[in-house]
DNA sequence: TCCATAAACTGATCATAGTCATAAACGGCT
DNA sequence: AGCCGTTTATGACTATGATCAGTTTATGGA
């Protein structure tokens, strides 16, 4: 309170400089990781080093992240918040809800490949991210559901999507097939953006989408959705 | 070929003492890991104190597994199997496709509710184990998928599943399912035997195989098999 | 039986993530 | 300004996973 008193007459500054001073620590940091960990991966890179570049003792660098894991987190957020707002920004008008979808998580795939290295640990982190980086994490899912959910509504809208079929349940079903598609293909050596595993990819969204029920009469809106390849070429 | 010839006419033991030796020392390595493991759970363990327990030196432990978390594997790869298998061999006769895969997945549900922790890191490694302790991963999720294709199988059989559904593709995306809602809820407080949360999963092992469609011709179909709730009391 | 080779074993040693007692910097107060 | 309680910074230190050069043990042939 006396904070706010003081910032209305005594600076324009939002922040004293103690804050002022965590902020550019914690963007060094930032950068600092994110350098090193793209230069030499990221068991290459030691905490030292990070700490080195930022230029700040060995144990400050745990008052920002509680573990090196919690490092890369904070350095893959940015990207990956940028990449699936572009990716869903991106999103070609007139296709189905398979082709949006898709069209999203080849996008990460494509990102993920470049480095696989930095993705194997995200992947493996990422659900059990704890402190204050838990927010980053549930803050990505949370915009990756409601942003899945509004194409999911606009299908509804279409008629192409039952109207009681529930949209969250649904974009978590989906981005699990993903999840659960990149964290097998990272383990093993399988390229991401080889079309042998988009297509299986693709397929296997397909199959969450088309269900499992017998009548054909659905199975022919299902194929017209689903032989549209969108570039990934077999 | 030597060995082969020795083999025949000097011991009927399959295996020279080395081997014999190095098979005692691995049980004694699954042994002391696990009783450690469940005691003071995995980090709580060091690898000193599994090699001391085991009675080897502590370099001798690496020489059986390549990492820590190797270790682990070792450890429930035993149990996992058993567990797998038992909740297939288990299925009640006359259920859905839904209640037979529901009732698997809540049987390691229940088992991972026993010991979080371990649970959590055996979920983080699971897809990133290499060298030879990868095949028995593999070996797992193999199982898995089999018996549920032949549960599939069955469902189709019965009507309950159209012809032309890949089923090994509706195995996978089911286990990708549970798997992701397991890593959620273990990253979280989450409670696994919780009916809030087995009916969480439950329902969207239901969406998958519900599909997406607007006819309401098999919502009708899948009504009947969404409600038979099988124990998880809401 | 004895030797030569290869395989398995070992604990001292290393590298590094993470801790902690201490110190510096800060902000509010008089 | 000058004091005081609080927050933030620091690097020596600890704990432990993993390695490796040297040793022991098994094996198969002479």
């Amino acid at each position: 309170m006396n904070k706010q008193d003081r910032k209305s007459h005594e600076s324009e500054e939002p922040v004293g400089r103690r804050e002022r001073n965590k902020g550019e620590k914690l963007k060094r940091i930032r950068a600092a990781a994110k350098r090193l960990f793209s230069d030499q991966g990221f068991e290459g890179t030691t905490t030292r080093q990070i700490a080195n570049e930022a230029d700040i003792g060995t144990g400050t660098l745990f008052l920002y992240a509680k573990t090196k894991e919690e490092l890369l987190v904070l350095v893959f957020q940015e990207d990956m918040v940028q990449l699936r707002d572009d990716a869903f920004a991106s999103l070609p008008g007139g296709g189905t809800l398979l082709d949006e979808v898709f069209h999203v998580y080849r996008a990460m795939c494509e990102f993920h490949e470049r480095d696989r290295g930095l993705g194997r640990v995200y992947v493996k982190e990422m659900g059990f991210v704890s402190g204050p980086n838990r927010q980053v994490v549930d803050d990505f899912m949370e915009g990756i559901y409601l942003q899945t959910e509004s194409r999911v509504e606009a299908a509804k809208a279409r008629g192409e999507v039952g109207p009681d079929v529930p949209s969250l349940a649904l974009a978590r079903n989906l981005f699990a097939i993903y999840f659960t598609n990149l964290q097998g293909a990272l383990g093993e050596g399988v390229c991401l953006t080889s079309s042998a595993y988009l297509n299986l990819l693709r397929e296997s969204l397909a199959l969450q989408l088309r269900g499992v029920a017998t009548t054909p009469s659905d199975a022919a809106a299902d194929r017209r959705t689903t032989q549209r390849n969108n570039g990934a070429k077999i």
